[in-house]
DNA sequence: ATAATTGCAAATTTTTTGCAGGTTC
DNA sequence: GAACCTGCAAAAAATTTGCAATTAT
């Protein structure tokens, strides 16, 4: 279990019912957009405001305590920081894997950059296919 | 010089003036948002509508001829499909390159998707950082 | 106590749609 | 000439903003 409070403090932001409220959904999730935290959150607690879901996406996403995920054709959907990994999105169901990455799966973006002179901040790799689940 | 209408007619669309000329822009910048489409194209040719370059947008990607490119706080740009790449993204001037991939520089996706029993028909590459030019 | 945050309603921006007239094959 | 496309204006959807009341530290 995440602790949010702390996760806010550590990014210097407040520690809201509100914000609590939206990371707890999209870590239930993993990876949702804005409307559908909307609707989630709604179902708790029927009064927080979509205006306020998108100041904080966006100032959290700001901060640092989140990271959009572009999709092509869909709306990005956001999650919580951490390890760098990939993604794997399926495009029959929607749902999006995360992948870790290791020694053997490495994928070799660093020495793209270099032979690019080109400064590397962040990686995104999206994978889009049928998931196991939708192949049947 | 691509043979727009040759493009357009082998993916079952007309090639129509305003076609060629969304194709033309999208093809003298690379990488475009809808937008900046727009505003090109009014240039040459003031009554094309917004309208248009949205449905033709929308119609284009559908049939394969353009693919979409959603990158982290910004709108989608869309460039001409063309052989496999992966995107350098410069976060201070907005600059999208494209890269291609050598032996040296492969990505091992495939391997990712196998150990995921992941049937992989797309791959997205963004790197994001800062370009040649800006980091001066 | 202070500065930040919320919710509401309104404004803005972005995208989609319907339809009459025009164009491509 | 049939099917498809365009432009316009209007509608719908998504996102942002201002401000008074509330809340976190």
């Amino acid at each position: 279990m995440i602790d949010y409070a702390l996760l806010l403090k550590e990014h210097q932001l407040k520690a809201t019912f509100q914000r609590m409220q939206i990371l707890e959904v999209i870590e239930k999730y993993g990876h949702i957009a804005i409307e559908a935290i909307y609707e989630e959150v709604s179902r708790i607690h029927s009064s927080l405001s979509l205006a306020t879901i998108y100041k904080n996406i966006v100032l959290m996403t700001q901060k640092g305590v989140l990271t959009e995920i572009p999709i092509i054709g869909e709306k990005s959907k956001y999650e919580i920081i951490k390890d760098e990994h990939i993604h794997l999105i399926c495009t029959e169901c929607g749902t999006v894997i995360d992948k870790m990455l290791d020694d053997d799966t490495a994928i070799d973006t660093e020495k793209v950059a270099k032979t690019s002179s080109f400064s590397l901040e962040h990686r995104q790799v999206n994978l889009y296919g049928t998931c196991d689940h939708c192949q049947s």
